[in-house]
DNA sequence: CGACGGGACGC
DNA sequence: CGACGGGACGC
């Protein structure tokens, strides 16, 4: 089938005309020196991703070089990346340093705006009604530096709108999130807040929606480190032996001042049971109290006890050092409660900000399973068979494939899926991972309300072996219907296809 | 200050 | 036996 991933004119001149802000922010336009050559461009830019084109503009009559150049990246965060790194450099035989801009669309022409900086730091996200800013701002802030996050809310009452706008301090950090944020957010750049023309200040102007104000109410968790061994920061747990260090780490790092994770490799202590110490008790309380009765995955609850002795359990060389802890472990971050408000749900039932959680360690392991980065020896979590393709979801009533990569968003669907759920929709990571690992799945979601949903491939095999594999299976004990989709009725295909004359 | 050409899906 | 998602920021 066609690839469109890879570049060649085929794909570059589509519908006649190149598709020079596709992805968008992926063209830079490069103010420079006159003698500095194409070579010179490539040499320097070609270490920063896949340059499509370098274009040094020169006059039409004259042939003179004008001091302008243009360079297409295959990738937004590849252009961006170039940009924070060679703007203010020389380059050949140049004395005059670069300025290195991302290039506006075309009709866009040269104008410039006075905040155009947010139109590369910001982007535009949809989001459940449930998602809170502080569930936001912990799936964001894996791709870099947040400045702010902020769902937009009724005004009267208060409740989501079902949008949220997340900006970064970096263009290369909005570009990566831009790139590998879950899907299901349809990120896009936002469009600068409409404003008026005065204010060049806008990024200084207001304390705005810097950090929310509800966000540790345990201080810095740096100043908490006075509890060494106090008895109400460690935890017992027990959780699924499909779960690895990892896996738990992420968990437990909802609650800040997580200091050591240790789950048994020789399961002496009994499969899947792991010692958790946090550096202060209001951590390890409040950690106990939101995943204790946790169903991660779907259908295993996890047990979590406060025991002051839990710590001798773990091996000598740990008790000071810490099998897994915050040096060690890269993926961390700085540590963040969850559900910023006080109507913080204690029922069993899933709250969102967990499903949120469970979410993001389920899109991670299947990110980093797919690029073969299984866990290694040091973790627990092989259960019986050895190698990556026995990893088997506890949650679904069929061996899977081996996680797999996700098609791109805006490949072609090559057929899409009716998928119906009785007696309703499983979580919605679940699906992902269970119809992401025949490959090349673009989307999967469920309609709102309704029991039925779509998954959208790229490729008609990978979705002819999710029917095959899937239909008539469970996922979290529902069970599934997954057949080939009636093509779509309304207005909506025709319409693209006029787009593609 | 410094903004837009050439090319046009295989055998 | 079910059928087509959510979308722009109080001034």
């Amino acid at each position: 089938m066609a690839d469109r991933k890879r570049f060649g004119d085929r794909d570059y001149f589509e519908g006649g005309k190149p598709r020079l802000d596709d992805p968008p922010n992926s063209r830079l336009f490069i103010v420079c020196s006159k003698n500095i050559t194409e070579d010179d461009f490539r040499t320097a830019f070609e270490k920063f991703g896949t340059i499509e084109e370098v274009w040094v503009v020169k006059d039409k009559t004259s042939g003179e070089p004008k001091g302008v150049t243009y360079i297409k990246f295959s990738k937004t965060s590849e252009a961006a990346l170039a940009l924070e790194e060679m703007n203010g450099k020389c380059i050949g035989s140049a004395n005059r340093p670069l300025k290195v801009m991302i290039a506006h669309s075309r009709d866009q022409g040269s104008k410039r705006e006075s905040n155009e900086e947010e139109r590369l730091l910001r982007l535009f996200c949809v989001v459940p009604k449930t998602t809170t800013d502080q569930m936001l701002r912990d799936h964001f802030k894996q791709f870099g530096d947040i400045d702010y996050v902020s769902v937009v809310k009724d005004r009267e009452t208060k409740e989501s709108r079902g949008f949220a706008y997340v900006k970064y301090h970096k263009i290369s950090h909005a570009a990566k999130a831009f790139e590998n944020c879950d899907r299901t957010y349809k990120a896009v750049f936002a469009e600068p807040r409409k404003k008026n023309s005065l204010d060049s200040f806008d990024r200084y102007s207001g304390p705005s929606m810097g950090q929310d104000p509800m966000f540790s109410p345990f201080g810095s968790s740096m100043e908490m480190s006075g509890y060494p061994n106090a008895e109400g920061c460690n935890l017992r747990v027990i959780a699924s032996p499909h779960l690895n260090q990892d896996q738990l780490w992420k968990l437990f790092d909802i609650a800040p001042g997580l200091d050591f994770l240790y789950l048994d490799p020789k399961a002496k202590l009994g499969k899947g049971h792991a010692v958790v110490v946090y550096n202060n008790p209001q951590a390890a309380a409040y950690a106990q109290e939101k995943l204790h009765g946790f169903e991660y995955p779907p259908g295993q609850r996890l047990i979590v006890k406060m025991d002051p002795s839990a710590r001798n359990d773990l091996p000598l060389n740990m008790q000071s050092r810490g099998g897994m802890n915050r040096d060690t472990f890269s993926g961390s971050t700085s540590p963040r409660l969850p559900g910023s408000s006080s109507a913080v749900p204690t029922s069993r039932s899933l709250p969102p900000d967990l499903a949120s959680l469970a979410e993001t360690i389920a899109q991670a392991t299947s990110l980093i399973q797919a690029a073969g980065l299984a866990p290694d020896g040091a973790g627990a979590n092989v259960g019986n068979v050895q190698g990556r393709d026995a990893y088997d979801p506890s949650y679904c009533s069929v061996k899977l494939p081996s996680p797999q990569p996700l098609a791109s968003m805006d490949a072609e669907t090559a057929e899409r899926l009716f998928i119906v759920c009785n007696p309703g929709p499983p979580p919605a990571y679940a699906l992902r991972d269970v119809f992401g690992r025949f490959g090349n799945l673009i989307d999967v979601y469920m309609l709102s309300g309704k029991n039925c949903g779509y998954a959208k491939y790229a490729s008609k095999e990978s979705a002819e072996n999710a029917i095959q594999t899937l239909h008539g299976q469970e996922v979290c004990g529902i069970r599934m219907k997954v057949m080939a989709a009636d093509p779509r009725t309304d207005d909506r295909r025709k319409r693209l296809k006029m787009e593609d004359q």
